[in-house]
Order: structure tokens, then C-alpha cells, then sequence
DNA sequence: TTATGTGCAAACTCTTTGCATTACC
DNA sequence: GGTAATGCAAAGAGTTTGCACATAA
């Protein structure tokens, strides 16, 4: 939560509006802000609304043109599961992978290196030059687990 | 491609239909047919395209009310990345992943005992119930890297 | 005969686009 | 001063729903 970490990505936004001959603006900012400021992955209207908070202007349109801007820019990444559209959530660097609670729609994230590995062989052994990868793993957490027992 | 081997899915149907007190009708059937003669995924559009030739009448509400039926009925599977919509395939009984080629979108399926045991370790550690999980690999595929170093 | 399925059109949701205005560089 | 970004409203795409009619059980 320190005030340092962010710098960081505003740095980041800086340059990549600097490379792209792009201009930075306040809305962009506020927008990578509420992803910051949040441990959960959030849908363009829920961005929106947090943002307007500091910013009761901002329009739902301006969201969208920057979530697809820093999703290309590879700051934020995206996650889509069911029939819920993109949500997103601030790249902090850290890759990881996810469990979907489908009682209560939790989102636990792991991160586990021998998977990682092992999909890197696979790929290999398919001659596919791997880029990225998503598992989402799909069941019940441990509380509803617990709540279904009582 | 064997008639029988239809036949089964049908049968599937069948009982299904059975079971929750519905009505079996030849759109449904022609629906599942359309997916059973395809060997790659299919957008509730194409899936319409495909069963309007058999059946010109054929209404693409009825395609998505057939594609939830079955999905929920585990008789097809959908999988949706970026931003494109649900895309759907029959249920062959045989769970795979994929890989997907960023440049030219082909889907190629796979799977890797190794990976699924890995998976159930990581979900017991968690104290996670696993019931499925998805795994999209991005990356280029052979055909396209050729193109690319050409 | 009766409840479900279908086709059609309208409605809805989510996202993108055009345009006049504003803000950054 | 010139170019890009914004907010708004309208347009689009994809999907769902209401309803009258058709059809399976």
C-alpha cells in the first residue's frame, strides 16, 4: 500500500504514453489507480465506479479505451470465465493462475513453478512457441466446502 | 464419422430430454448434429449457419436455448478467450486443453495426464474441491513461426 | 389435450464509435 | 497550435425474452 509502489506503475504508464506519442491524462491515471487500490478483479463498470468517486465525471467510454490500452501496453491483464464478460486486474508481475470458487465466484490465485514447467515442455514437445497461458481451475473452496457439510 | 457412434449422442439426448420432462424435437437433434460433424469449435452463429442448410427455418434464438441445454447437460463444452464470444464443441467424453495461436487462431487440443495430476495436487493443498478446469496456452504455432522466419 | 419448443421481433447488455469539446505537450 | 483524449450519445454486436403458434407426449 505504500506510496512508492505506485509511483512505479505511474512511471511505467509515463513511459509507455511517451513511446507511443501518446498524452497522459488524469482519467488514465485515476483508472490504474482503482486497479491498484484493488486485490480482486474488477469489470470495466465496477472500474468505472470506483473511479468516479474521485472523478464524477469520467464517462464509461474513457474506461474501456484505457483498459484496452493498458491491457495491450501489457500493464493490466484480463480474465473472462462463464458468461461474465473481461474483468481485470493490475500485472503486478507476479504471473499466477486461478481457482474459481463456483458457489460463491471467489477467485483464489496460486502461482506453482512446476506448472509452469511442465507447460513449457508440452510445448515444446508440439513445437508451439509459448507466449502466455490461463488455467483456471474450476470447484468449491474450502469455507463453502464447509458451509455444504452443515 | 460412423452412424453409430451419432447414434449414441442421440441416445444421450434422449435420456436427457427424458429426464427433465422436456420435449425431443429435430432442431435439437440437428443442433447436436452440427456439432458432432465439426471438428472444431463453433460461435452459436456458425452452428446456425451450419443447421440453416439442413433446415433453412431454423431460428438462432433456438440455437442458443439448444447451446445452454446441452452445456448444462454436459452433452457440448464451450470455451471463450479474448474477446470473442463463447464458442462451443461436442462433449467427446475426452477432457483436453488447448493451445492457441495468437497469429492465425488456430485452436490445437491436447492432453497430458502429468498436467491433470498436478492440478489435483495443487487443489488438495489448497483445501479446493476441483471439479474441471481450462487451460489456454497462447503462443505461435509451427506453421506460423515458419511463416514468420520466411 | 396440455405443456413444452419454435420462430420472430423486440428488448437488453456490453462494448465500440463518431463527434464536438477539452486538455496535454 | 496541433494532436490526442474525453464525455456524451448513438450505434453495434451478441444474447435473451415475450408471445403467438406449432408440435411432441
Amino acid at each position: 500500500m505504500s506510496v512508492e509502489k505506485f509511483e512505479l506503475y505511474l512511471k511505467e504508464l509515463r513511459s509507455v504514453v511517451k513511446k507511443k506519442g501518446l498524452k497522459y491524462s488524469l482519467q488514465r491515471e485515476q483508472i490504474l489507480k482503482a486497479l491498484f487500490d484493488s486485490s480482486c478483479h474488477l469489470t470495466p463498470e465496477e472500474v468505472h465506479q470506483k473511479v468516479k468517486i474521485i472523478n464524477p465525471s469520467i464517462g464509461l467510454a474513457t474506461v474501456y479505451r484505457t483498459l484496452s490500452l493498458l491491457e495491450k501496453e501489457n500493464l493490466v491483464t484480463s480474465i473472462s470465465f462463464g458468461s461474465e464478460g473481461k474483468k481485470y486486474e493490475l500485472n503486478r508481475g507476479e504471473h499466477h493462475d486461478h481457482m474459481i470458487c463456483i458457489k460463491c465466484g471467489k477467485i483464489i490465485e496460486f502461482f506453482k513453478e512446476e506448472l509452469e514447467r511442465l507447460q513449457e515442455r508440452i510445448a515444446k514437445d508440439n513445437g508451439f512457441k509459448l507466449l502466455s497461458h490461463q488455467l483456471n481451475m474450476y470447484g468449491i473452496c474450502k469455507e463453502c466446502q464447509r458451509e455444504f457439510n452443515d
